[in-house]
DNA sequence: GGTGAAAATGCCGCGCC
DNA sequence: GGCGCGGCATTTTCACC
């Protein structure tokens, strides 16, 4: 993957609606090359999906809450049952498996308090947990998708 | 916002590179108020955006680590600059004002060990913060940026 | 809202350098 | 690896129900 390649990514991170045409100008190509580097993009799995993004507050979605885990001692089969069921939830948006003293980090988006604690029950029902932290977000200040490409 | 916006969003939200006809039949609709609705969602600024995802390991980007800060006492002012700096650098992928004793909470995408070393010490050059706290991911289980759209 | 169809645009395969 | 052409799919805009 050369620095044409991450330019490409670059673009197509910050606005996929882009045509071709349109991309293969802003990196100094003609339309097929730019074409086939962006399949190689997508055969190669580098580029993984094509999604809109949406605004959660235009949906009722206001609330972040970040959900810090600590599971106790447990199996290995336990832990990944537990990691497969939390997954299923739809308010859960990522799901990080840590290092130090908090097992697991959920980042979860909710319409309001009441249900963080339905979340909440639901989740502590799944099965018993050593220690559950959660923390509120007063303001989303940057969110974004795009990983840095280029170089400086 | 109907039901069937609410399901052209699920769809957008999972794949857009989806064709509006295809689209239109999955929803029962056909082509052009299919069209018209998704064109809606967008000068509604409900979707925001038209993004590709990308494989953070295939960028060599494989380490996630949260950030929590505790600024201390400081004017508005100063916290404005402190969150425009902060949002200004790449590696930053998600930041939230906190309730409670953090102030900030970040998620950082970085090649390795040394790269979080730099971030931090770039970080705490830009001015005295009470507290850092580094939390580092394991492993990713689970990251989406679509919201649940559908009751139930 | 829905339909059908036409115009414009952009995709993407081919032959060639 | 790159280029230009051209057929074809898709988007986007009509006029009308």
């Amino acid at each position: 993957m050369d620095s044409t390649d991450r330019k490409i990514l670059a673009i197509l991170q910050d606005d996929a609606s882009m045509s071709v045409a349109d991309i293969a100008k802003r990196v100094n190509l003609s339309q097929t090359p730019c074409w086939r580097r962006i399949q190689k993009l997508q055969d190669a799995g580098i580029i993984t999906k094509r999604v809109v993004l949406v605004d959660p507050d235009a949906l009722g979605l206001g609330l972040t809450v970040f959900v810090e885990i600590e599971t106790g001692d447990h199996s290995k089969d336990w832990l990944d049952g537990f990691a497969a069921a939390v997954t299923q939830m739809p308010e859960v948006m990522e799901i990080y498996r840590m290092a130090g003293d908090v097992d697991y980090m959920l980042r979860i988006t909710v319409p309001n308090m009441a249900a963080v604690d339905a979340f909440y029950q639901r989740l502590i029902a799944m099965v018993p947990l050593k220690n559950v932290t959660s923390r509120f977000a007063m303001e989303r200040v940057k969110y974004t998708t795009a990983y840095p490409v280029t170089a400086g």
